[in-house]
RNA sequence: GACCCCGUAGCUCAGCAGGAUAGAGCGGUCGCCUCCUAAGCGACAGGUCACAGGUUCGAAUCCUGUCGGGGUCGCCA
């Protein structure tokens, strides 16, 4: 399904035929073999640098090789013209009946034109958002969402077996402070006048579990002691907060396979036996930390410390799991928690985080190392900051936390299929402006509505086909005739559709679900340009009511444009659509 | 002080596994928009890829160092 696979495979075995007959030695290894679109399309439709990365290895010049070779690659009833240029590089240019048989392979996979066996079943564990259950979703956790979840569709597609996962930090001292801000407002459900004081969590939200509390437990927990309400309010209130968080994912289009409670390792002797195996390892020992140098902190004080020996696998120093008081740290918990997912069996984790956690990610890839023995690898992505704005000016509304904008403000404003797309719009590692009036805007500089308006049009050339009469089933497609597609402005399209098989296999190797959205929106471009032609070239157009031969041809190129974007856009999670309103 | 991320056109950013003359959008300049397929179209200009070394046939890309911006740095999660 990936041309230039498919090409590449041509190379090698044209290689494999040269060294039978002598002409290279014996054993090469191939493995640096490229064939890739050339930069500048000039030079033709694909180029391999074979000649060049095996020039050394066999001992012969690069041009020797590349004169050797283009004449058997140009043999290939596929490859029109092989020419060898620059110090060593060949040229292909492909027959028009490859590019054409794009269409053919689009419209018969369908939206599973591009998926990919890269992943060949294997498993990975995508776990992302993780946020506290202390409070609503922020836009911080909006990317976090929407990267994760656009990350993960996007290996499922990529032909991994995908387990999308929170990890509900339930266990730490955050809880207890959520647990007495509800227990504040439960005491104000039932009549007190309170203030929240600093702290404590102030949010709005808190005021429905209070009166949820009071439905539940009437006044029996007015005027107790802390300890005695504190577990129950505390669950209580984490059962709450989850519920909202869950119904904020779904907002936005994001659920998963598994909640994974941190408190549930407590108490199970996880944590213990983790960190026992390591012990075993010798990588869990009493010692002292060196303070850190420039910055000293001001309590800084000297102690013995139950330690991690992340210096082992690479981290800058050892890591405390225990607390003075003797309680975890937050990173003992988490070892467990990592060391669940290496024994279910999971051989690839991937861990969405904010970039403030950046200082965590040598410790906990040395952990993972560790207890798994380097068989399972761990990728942290970071996130880096979300900026908002409203025409330019920076944004700062909440509806609901008083502080901060939450994830269901982003989703109020514009909606969950644009506020996906524009959270792609960069790289998960370079900061992001989001600008709430720009994401609505109808311009070309807008990508989501750019994407769309593409795909609009793919459905819409079918109803003006059918209005002047040239109208066609889109079932019957498949049987058109598609050497008729030989314009140099089809061709170009027939190009960029060719390229998203190799694309999909390209973004899920680096993880990177942005580049999905760069693609749509150069695909989208040249769907555009091509259909602009149409205004002054009439005979470019897609419908040709006096030639349906032409006009099948082209609505099968409309088609697989579609395809493309609808297979694309489910990647990131967002809605087509078949008419702009 | 250390570690991580970033530094590409005036602005915001891409750049695929190291490939040939480094791309897009915006902004700028110039044209088109009586025809037609929905909210415009097209062309041009604009770059020491932060800097200096190194590896390589070849470096924006890999390595080292410097500078600049951001993040983080035991008992927060």
């Amino acid at each position: 399904m990936n041309l230039f696979a498919d090409i590449r495979t041509l190379v090698t075995d044209c290689l494999t035929a040269m060294a039978a007959e002598g002409q290279l030695p014996a054993r090469l290894d191939f493995a640096n073999v490229a064939v890739e679109p050339p930069r500048d399309a000039a030079h033709g439709d694909m180029a391999t640098n074979a000649a060049m990365v095996l020039a050394k290895p066999a001992g012969v010049k690069p041009r020797d090789i590349a004169n050797a070779l283009a004449p058997r690659l140009a043999a290939d009833p596929r490859v029109a013209e092989a020419t060898v240029a620059g110090p060593g590089f060949i040229n292909l240019r492909l027959a028009p009946a490859v590019w054409q048989g794009v269409v053919a392979t689009a419209l018969e996979f369908g939206t599973d034109y591009g998926r990919a066996m890269a992943g060949a079943g294997r498993r990975v564990n995508v776990e992302y958002v993780s946020a506290n259950p202390t409070g609503p979703l922020h836009v911080g956790h909006t990317r976090g969402a929407v990267f994760g979840d656009a990350l993960a569709r996007l290996l499922a597609f990529a032909g991994w077996d995908v387990t999308k996962e929170y990890y509900i930090n339930d266990g730490g001292a955050q809880v207890e402070v959520l647990a007495r801000s509800a227990y504040l407002r439960y005491r104000e459900a039932n009549g007190e006048a309170v203030e929240i004081p600093a702290g404590l969590y102030p949010g709005d939200y808190l005021v429905e579990v209070g009166k949820a509390l009071a439905a539940e437990f009437g006044d029996s927990l007015m005027d107790q002691p802390e300890e005695s309400w504190l577990p129950d309010v505390r669950d209580f209130a984490i059962e709450r907060m989850m519920a909202m968080i869950r119904d904020d994912l779904a907002a936005l289009g994001v659920t998963m396979d598994v909640f994974f409670s941190e408190r549930s390792l407590y108490g199970t002797g996880q944590i213990e036996a983790t960190l026992a195996a390591l012990e075993e390892k010798d990588l869990v020992y009493v010692g002292e930390l060196e303070p850190p140098k420039g910055k000293l902190p001001e309590d800084w004080e000297p102690r013995p410390q139950t330690l991690f020996r992340s210096t082992a696998y690479g981290d800058d120093t050892d890591r405390p799991v225990r607390k003075a008081d003797g309680s975890w740290t937050y990173f003992a918990p988490d070892i467990a928690y990592h060391r669940d997912k290496i024994e279910r069996g999971f051989d690839l984790l991937i861990d969405v985080w904010g970039a403030d956690h950046g200082g965590y990610v040598k410790r906990m890839k040395a952990a993972v190392a560790a207890l798994s023995d380097n068989r399972v690898e761990l990728d942290v992505k970071l996130c880096q900051l979300v900026k908002l704005f409203k025409a330019g000016e920076p944004y700062k509304m909440s509806k609901r936390a008083g502080t901060f904008v939450t994830l269901r403000d982003v989703v109020d404003e514009v909606g969950a299929d644009v506020t996906r797309f524009v959270m792609l719009t960069r790289k998960n590692d370079a900061p992001l402006d989001f600008d709430f009036a720009k994401a609505l805007e109808q311009s070309r500089d807008n990508p989501v509505w750019y994407v769309q308006y593409a795909n609009a049009r793919t459905h819409s050339v079918f109803r003006a086909a059918e209005e002047k009469g040239a109208g066609v089933a889109e079932e019957s497609l498949k049987g058109a005739d598609l050497t008729l597609l030989g314009h140099p402005a089809e061709l170009a399209l027939l190009r960029k559709i060719a390229e998203w098989p190799r694309l999909v296999e390209t973004a899920a190797q680096h993880h990177e679900p942005h580049r999905i959205a760069f693609y749509l929106y150069d695909l989208a471009s040249e769907f555009h340009a091509l259909w602009n032609r149409g205004q002054d070239e009439p005979g470019l157009r897609i419908v040709q009511p006096e030639d349906p031969a032409a006009s099948r041809a082209r609505l099968a190129m409309a088609l697989a444009v579609r395809v493309v974007i609808s297979a694309g856009l489910g990647i990131l999670g967002v809605t087509p659509a078949s008419e702009m309103k």
